[in-house]
DNA sequence: TTGTACGCGTTATCAA
DNA sequence: TTGATAACGCGTACAA
């Protein structure tokens, strides 16, 4: 908002002591001192919204009492006559008082806030778990204050950091794809502040996570596949950074190995998967000479794209390609045939997640440090069911 | 955590004075008053837990400077020596310092916070949003704090009021369906905060507001069902609480009137479209003894219930029955033979409302109060595509 | 260039 | 039952 008067650049002013009382600044850009003129001074002041809330100062004011006796008066504490409450009450209403959390917050060193950090906004999982969280935690008179990631370690970083400055009373994460220092989630076991990761953790650091039971549960898609009579069957997996991803391929070899089919390197593919993505390496897998007969996908987006591609070149689903996804996002009910898929309990992840916190943040028991593996469930529909079989 | 020595209740508990220097309590639901033995106090103690934060003082002293060279050096002033700024630094990281800024939000009073409530987070429309309006904010500095209100008028008044007591710098709301008093918004007029609306608004406060052209969507996407041919279109609409709700419905009307088809009362179902109450309406208006050629909903999610309804009974679409939704869910291209649909400009909603916040938090232009509509585009799929003419 | 002292709005302690 | 007063952690006008 300050200009220089020189360059006009307003990024790099600095406050350089003062001259005849009046603040000098220093443009760093430019080098060039200057003060400001008395009317920009006015404008600067006047943009200083300076309207007055009442506090409990005013409130005792007007009342000519303390404000101790008011702080207490507007807490329910007892030994306070009820006439004098009743006054504080009834001002504290005519003023429109409002208290500020931010100095309770700073006396308190406590803000009754958890927050949550989610790696992306993009697919309807993470809505669904801060709507189970939020619920958990409201009902305990938590607030539950959310910053997303955009799924970049950078953003993240500054969350936390935000997460930090704010003195939230727990936090909540899910890592991005880019993740692999957590020096920034060190940071809160170092200043005593709870920490759960879900869904996406890591294993580097030692706090309550919760999971899902990836490893099964590509597991039972895999052998799903295999029991429905596809042999060739690729696997379009997530970035390898993420242990969801590592879990997930693991359980498609254990499949695969378990009945004796061979793994093709070329058949498994691993990547962060946009939707550019999925299409690239999807044409890739069904333009190949031997292509495979079905494929399983470490996501539903993906598993969609895959699909379309399919359509497009005329191969028939789920006759000539079975198709698995993972999540079940709502739009898989609905495609094609049905994309058939592993639902994930996105609800109960957030609300474990948030009595876990609870737990950790009420009851100063830090050196909990469990781990809770939800349980999926296959969701059968037709793109995985082959016909005459 | 303070339990009642006789009752063993721990909800209507509160301080009662002073007895031998010990906290004296009574516990309210069977009116007792007690101190706390010593054991239980100890363990009260070790509760709170007490780690020292190390801040700019514990830096001031362990480098011999005052506090206030500190916050100088923090904050990149000049008029401070290269030495002590960088001797200030050093220990800042060795001390593994982290700004307060509840402390920094109570002296500047100005939080750097934008506040966005939202009514649910059950479809993808409001995570959208977040997304656009994230991107600016962060771009800005700015972080950005989300609630969710799952469309409880009561929980958006617990929400404004949090946001409030947290002093956000500005605030972006949607409003629940439930509410119809204003009151709680009217709060942030009087102090000074930023406020705007976005896409379920109200005209009863005068504040700028971000919505797209409802009214021309509808009369769009009705005005497309006549044209290819459908003569009985039914409405079924959202609660006309929301003007949203009332903007469809009146753009439903214009367009039935321009092209001269009469409206039949029973065909125009307003509510609170849960998937149950979706279900209910599309079954009633299918079972209609002359039934409706085509429905124009007022989501996508009822929409795509009319067409699950129109397979179970045998009526297909589009030939028998032509439908139209509003949002464009992901599962919406999907769908049977695809739903027609209105996209709406999510991110752009959330940019521009993140944008015009920025105006008014930093330019203090709160006299504006304009009104930005934006275009929707009709997508125009299988489901309204009458077949022969 | 640095230090002193006050204010931001609350709660909590102790004395009255 | 009430009132003074000290924290909480930081920014900053003013003095040095």
């Amino acid at each position: 908002m300050i200009k220089c008067v020189k360059c006009g650049e307003v990024e790099g002013i600095m406050k350089a002591g003062y001259v005849r009382g009046k603040q000098r600044f220093l443009c760093k850009p430019c080098n060039y001192y200057f003060t400001i003129q008395e009317n920009d001074v006015s404008a600067a002041v006047q943009r200083k919204r300076k309207r007055h809330q009442t506090t409990i100062i005013d409130i005792a004011k007007t009342l000519g009492v303390s404000n101790s006796t008011v702080s207490r008066a507007l807490h329910g504490h007892t030994d306070i006559s009820p006439d004098t409450r009743q006054a504080v009450l009834d001002t504290a209403a005519l003023l429109d008082y409002q208290p500020n959390q931010l100095a309770y917050n700073l006396v308190k060193s406590r803000t009754n806030t958890i927050g949550m950090i989610v790696p992306e906004f993009h697919n309807p999982f993470f809505p669904n778990v801060i709507i189970g969280a939020h619920d958990v935690l409201t009902k305990a008179g938590y607030n539950l204050t959310i910053m997303q990631c955009n799924e970049s370690y950078q953003v993240e970083i500054s969350n936390t950091k935000a997460m930090l400055a704010n003195r939230v009373d727990g936090l909540l994460i899910s890592l991005t794809q880019e993740t692999n220092n957590f020096d920034h989630l060190n940071v809160f076991e170092k200043r005593g502040i709870p920490l759960i990761l879900f869904n996406r953790v890591c294993e580097q650091i030692d706090v309550p996570k919760v999971v899902v039971n990836d490893f099964e549960s590509a597991f039972m898609a895999v052998e799903h596949l295999i029991l429905n009579g596809y042999e060739r069957i690729a696997h379009l997996g997530g970035p390898l950074t993420l242990l969801v991803s590592q879990e997930r391929l693991r359980g498609y070899r254990a499949a695969m190995e378990k009945h004796g089919k061979s793994i093709e390197n070329h058949m498994v593919i691993q990547g962060m998967l946009t939707q550019q993505k999925a299409r690239i390496y999807g044409q890739y897998l069904l333009d190949l000479a031997e292509r495979p007969n079905a494929i399983f996908a470490v996501n539903d987006s993906a598993a969609i794209e895959i699909m379309l591609i399919a359509k497009e070149k005329g191969i028939g689903i789920p006759d000539e390609l079975g198709v698995v996804g993972f999540s079940d996002n709502p739009e898989s009910a609905y495609i094609g045939p049905g994309l058939t898929t592993i639902r994930q309990p996105t609800l109960e992840m957030g609300q474990t997640t948030a009595e876990w916190i609870l737990q950790l943040v009420d009851v100063e028991e830090l050196s909990f440090s469990g781990r809770k593996v939800l349980n999926t469930e296959l969701i059968v529909r037709g793109s995985s069911m082959r016909k005459g079989i």
